[in-house]
DNA sequence: GACTATTTATAAGT
DNA sequence: GACTTATAAATAGTC
């Protein structure tokens, strides 16, 4: 369209390269924004001139939404290509959480059940909302496992520490026994102050707890 | 172009808004393509219909060159923008990462400097990468305290048992010597076998670190 | 940047 | 969808 027709290949004269890249940059915004428009879909457009400077449209707020938006498909597709290929299939939902197979095939599995290319945004800032409750989940799950940790590590040390004592009571009678028959010698039992033994048990799931 | 002129809004009817869409996508990728070739410059193209199928086209050898041209030009004007907007230097800002006051008057200090009414989409993306790189950065911390905590438990517990041993030893060597001269009677020591007190106990470190 | 002769895209119809 | 056609829109070459 124009004086006369054009051959499509880059053309050698800087100038005209130049008015033509503004004239058709523009055109070709005008149409991605009709577009977008007129068949209601989301539209996004980078170019790059030759002096590095960017020249973007998009249809939604920001190019970053499509742009994530694209990220999300392409994993998708990635994601959907590998299960496609070997007929893995992974029965146990994710929300129910059993730790039984592992976290990325639980998420995967749980993205393509959801169908993810054909949500709107809204939808998937629902998506994004469950994902990030999962994730809450998952967290809390590992801090419970911890703490249980800890716990049963406190309780054993509760009792090694009652039982020793145990013995060193029935020792120390059995020595004053000893010592009313004749009078070996023997190292003093002292009653056992390790400083920095403690630091972590008495008050330490209290004070975890109030981290979450 | 056409029979008619078009108002540049929705197409209501779902036939033709499909069809032009159709239409209008070939031409608008072909005028693409023109773009790229006659002036050289780098264009990527994104079109998601309204089903969630995609539609692209790229200059480059992948969109996903583009892309990442896009995210680091974004960048770079991030960064332009940040160090022209004010002489605002946060030498004491966050990334540097002293836990010496609490997480939350940190994160509502950042967030104060940073002024997030007056961000925009990308800078807040910007943002929430910070944020999300501070997260994992707490977790972490979290974890590791966690595990030290664990370790020291572990490490106490030990000296525990070979306290209560070398007690033990001790006692049964007494009452051997005792038992040459009279005959008291004394309950046995069994050499103390709790099942469950060691279930987390040898490889609980080792096993924690591959969560995370 | 404007002008305008031409080419190109495309709306509506088949 | 593929083809047709009338018409609107884009733009190459020019000033």
């Amino acid at each position: 369209m124009g004086r006369g027709k054009v051959q499509m290949k880059r053309i050698e004269d800087k100038t005209s390269r130049q008015v033509t890249f503004s004239k058709r940059k523009g055109g070709l915004m005008k149409k991605a924004r009709e577009l977008a428009v007129l068949c209601d879909v989301e539209v996004a457009l980078m170019i790059f001139s030759d002096r590095g400077r960017l020249y973007e449209f998009s249809s939604a707020e920001s190019i970053g939404k499509i742009l994530e938006r694209y990220r999300i498909h392409v994993e998708e597709e990635i994601a959907v290509r590998q299960s496609a290929e070997k007929g893995k299939r992974y029965d146990a939902g994710f929300p129910g959480q059993q730790m039984d197979t592992s976290p990325q095939q639980k998420i995967q599995r749980y993205l393509e059940e959801q169908n993810i290319e054909e949500k709107n945004i809204i939808e998937l800032t629902q998506l994004e909302k469950e994902l990030d409750m999962i994730l809450r989940q998952t967290r809390f799950k590992k801090t419970q496992l911890m703490m249980e940790a800890v716990k049963a590590l406190q309780d054993e040390q509760q009792n090694l520490r009652r039982e020793k004592t145990q013995v060193e009571e029935e020792m120390a009678a059995m020595k004053s026994d000893q010592n009313l028959n004749d009078n070996h010698q023997s190292h003093a039992l002292e009653p056992e102050s390790n400083p920095h033994a403690n630091d972590y048990t008495p008050h330490f799931q209290e004070a975890m707890l109030h981290l979450f």
